[in-house]
RNA sequence: UGAGUAAACCGGGCAGUCGCGAAAGUAAAUGUUGCUUUCGAGGAAAGUCCGAGCUCCGCAGGGCAGGGUGCUGGGUAACGCCCAGUGGGGGUGACCCUAAGGAAAGUGCCACAGAAAAAAACCGCCCGGCACUCAAUGGAAAACCUCGUCUUUUUAGCUGCAUCCGGGGACGACGAUCUCGCGUUUCCUUCGUGCGAAAACCCAGCUACAUGUUUAAGCUAAAUGAAGCUUUCCAUUGAGUGCCGGGUAAGGGUGCAACGGUGCGGUAAGAGCGCACCAGGGGCCGGGCGACCGGCUUGCUAGGCAAACCCCACCCGGAGCAAGACUGAAUAGGAGGGAGAUGAUGUUGCCCGCUGAAUCCCUCGGGUGUGAGUCGCUGGAGGCGCCAGGCAACUGGAGCCCUAGAUAGAUGACUGCCGCUCCCUUAAAGGAGAACAGAACUCGGCUUACAGGUUUGCUCAUGCA
RNA sequence: CGGGGCGUAGCGCAGCUUGGCAGCGCGCUUGGUUUGGGACCAAGAGGCCGCCGGUUCAAAUCCGGCCGCCCCGA
């Protein structure tokens, strides 16, 4: 497929896709991050972020989406295997992280999940 | 200099690298991708409390109901917003707050307390009459007996509490009913018992009766003797009590609030009954567009609550960009029941009126996956300074500028320098920190959150000249 | 975008209409009863009625503004 660029990051849009990966994907967790892999038909990585109203307000959802974006675009060259939905989930503490809190994170969760050596 | 008050404003700056969204241009492999340029969160974008634009609804008509606003004038597209003023309240002041129409249209409420919470009554005060009692004075009559007081004792009755025994009731065996017993608790108490330290016995109080003691005791007079201090009736005066009739609204420990307030006069007692001042109301005159203000006059004196019902004046058709329009696809728009030209549905609730149909309602099941896309979607009651009108809000004129538009949702990360605050330090260097908060159709307001900072006007206090 | 409800003792709730005493049940503390526990009986503590302001003589209650939680409809 000719949509498949070095730049764009595919994305999870639907609630049906997320449900399928929360069903039958494998979790990895820290105490602010989790991590949910499951293995797709595509032939690129695509991404899905999921911040509940827990973690804060609108401000702080944001800002959090765009650094574990950020994080996993810096990331990205490092990951080996294609194919896979990964959906990040922030929990409860993750408000206040900063953006080389993340990156640590990410990078942990990646590598525990066998994405990335 | 310090404290305060009002208003306006900023919300770190510059540069670089990587990345994201949109528009325009350009190139190609043309529903796509690359490159270049430009633009890309706020003063509150927030809360969604008001008002409008815009769009649709078989036009928006009438009545009732409902809701909102509520000093006056102006501004505005409109407003519950803003400006200017009026009244009231607060502050030494600058200044701030104010849902501020009507209580004499009616209804209702004003707990407790208090005579009484709005209509008068009650107590009280005063006058008159009658009856009774007491005192003084005067007159008449009778009597010299005793009367009275105090103390003590005793008897009977009334006033209270506790409890043994007794009696009645309730509950109780993780078990109904009956009987007996037991336990806990409660109630009653004629009788019986007890009642200590404030209290019941004692004591104290009241009533009745009896008894005891004393007996010319006591007082006036130096002593003695004598006399008086006694009772009844009448008259007058004064005082008190009760009843009846009348006058009065001054006073009545209360209460948030008492039918104007204070003082003087006046009166049988009193009262705006009269007078002076003060508060309010009515009338007249003057000023102001008006809310209202000022002056004169008049004894006219009317409690509060309408953010209680209500009355009055004004305003309000409904739904909301998931509004709505266009294009395309579709055996995955199903099943059952009901209503319907004898009028479904819509028109906020009800009635009238209008409209006039494969439509509407309910239940079950499925679905929110291209079962979608495009438009609406950002040029607008727009912004900036200038001129003119207006005290101001605001309005008018000419000029210049274009300044987000996502659709699971674009603003992020890192680095360097400068600026601000804090820590350490003589300083430099170094380290740490920087709030509240993220557009979703668009505006005008309101409300709420906010580190730090800038400017201007004004007020008060202190110091110096 | 539009609409509705709730906030009162540790917990679950009344009281708000029509303003004046803040209450009920469970729980807690102390004492009694029992050899001991439960049950029972008696007594008691515990509240700024979510927050701020206003109306009123007086506010949990009436009015306005905030905060938090929950539920509907398109």
């Amino acid at each position: 497929m000719s949509k498949i660029k070095a730049g764009k990051i595919e994305k999870l849009r639907k609630n049906y896709q997320f449900q399928k990966v929360y069903k039958e994907g494998k979790a990895q967790a820290t105490g602010r991050t989790i991590l949910f892999i499951k293995k797709n038909n595509e032939q690129c990585n695509r991404l899905g972020i999921s911040i509940s109203k827990k973690v804060g307000k609108s401000v702080i959802r944001h800002h959090l989406k765009r650094l574990y974006l950020e994080a996993f675009r810096f990331l990205r060259k490092d990951i080996t295997k294609e194919g896979f939905d990964i959906v990040i989930i922030a929990r409860k503490g993750a408000g206040n992280m900063t953006y080389s809190e993340t990156v640590n994170d990410l990078q942990k969760l990646l590598a525990r999940g066998k994405l990335m050596k």
